[in-house]
DNA sequence: ACTTTACCAGACCGGTCTGTATAGTGTCAA
DNA sequence: TTGACACTATACAGACCGGTCTGGTAAAGT
């Protein structure tokens, strides 16, 4: 049921799925709906939790697969490659759903806390690596994983992703002082 | 006339503010909205170019105050970081049009040209900067361009564009090997 | 065999939206 | 004075949406 809501939201936008396209997919009628459900908002609300569980599960287990901290940031970018790759992508839904729901609305506040839990990972890792000013550096990546999300989104430039992962790279060589990798000397 | 959707548009989104809402805001009458344009969309679209030329011709008079290719990249980041401070910023007005609005769509046309033309801006200014690359560093800067505006609108957060403007000075020293600019030596 | 529960299907209500058609008003020119 | 014109104001049609309510049906419990 909720499957359905997040198929119809995220590919065709909050605002132009009407709740009876939800039920015609999700096969259930519309009383299911509403005894699960407080309302549309309330299963909007619930589409953007999925969302949110889902992305932070999925970069928790890539990161796990690495071991130094500056991998973990390039591991990101990596992801978003592969994300942006895939056939139906269509944007990051909370980019999305903010831009079509008021500012306070329930659903605002899922964006928010999904965003707050991006920043503080990256300023995470950018500590871990040893960088001199670390809340600098994890918005700068922060920076660039939504441009990358943007670009791919409006561009529909799937390499987005490798041209933050490049931008993101070199950051972390300036930002380290005494980075765990040899530095490549320039010329 | 023009003006009011604007305001309406921009403020409260494209989806969410009915005819009869500009109409009244700029005291006229709906025959007369219906005379001089085609149907809601066709007014979308007006917005949404009226928006673009004055982005565009903001930029470019900003531009002729900077003589360095290299500085006017950081002019833009430092245009961005006005406009962000500005009371009334509510994120980029092409990135939220086209996420309610659906694919193909007449407007998203106008959101596609606005952003080749940032595009071929950057890659632009990165060639006269002397950039090995133009291209890889047109990318990047406008990575960080998009991304100082997703953050200035998610997170309300208008430094963002200084972070930004930091990242994209660094990849101009990195980028170019002759750099007009004598470079400062790291530590 | 009877009841309870759960669910699907669909009618229905009030509201809002875009877009059109109609009626009234002021203005200018001939 | 009259007619053309441009505009306002408003009523209206058709569609759609969110949400509620009713009826039918089939399985499960006792």
């Amino acid at each position: 049921m909720l499957a359905a809501a997040e198929e119809l939201f995220y590919e065709e936008g909050v605002h132009n799925v009407g709740i009876e396209r939800v039920i015609e997919r999700a096969g259930v009628a519309k009383a299911s709906l509403y005894g699960n459900f407080k309302g549309k908002d309330d299963l909007v609300r619930a589409y953007l939790l999925q969302r949110r569980e889902a992305r932070q599960g999925r970069i928790q287990a890539r990161l796990a697969q690495v071991e130094q901290p500056r991998d973990k940031v390039l591991a990101i970018f990596d992801l978003l490659a592969e994300i942006f790759a895939e056939h139906d992508y269509r944007g990051c839904a909370f980019m999305r759903a903010a831009a079509e729901m008021p500012t306070g609305s329930s659903g605002r506040e899922v964006c928010d806390v999904a965003r707050k839990w991006t920043r503080a990972l990256f300023i995470d890792l950018a500590r871990q690596s040893g960088a001199a000013q670390p809340e600098a550096l994890g918005h700068q990546l922060h920076l660039l994983y939504d441009g990358a999300a943007v670009s791919a989104q409006m561009d529909r430039d799937p390499q987005a992703a490798l041209a933050a992962r490049a931008v993101a790279a070199h950051m972390l060589d300036v930002a380290c002082p005494a980075a765990a990798k040899p530095a490549r000397r320039k010329a």
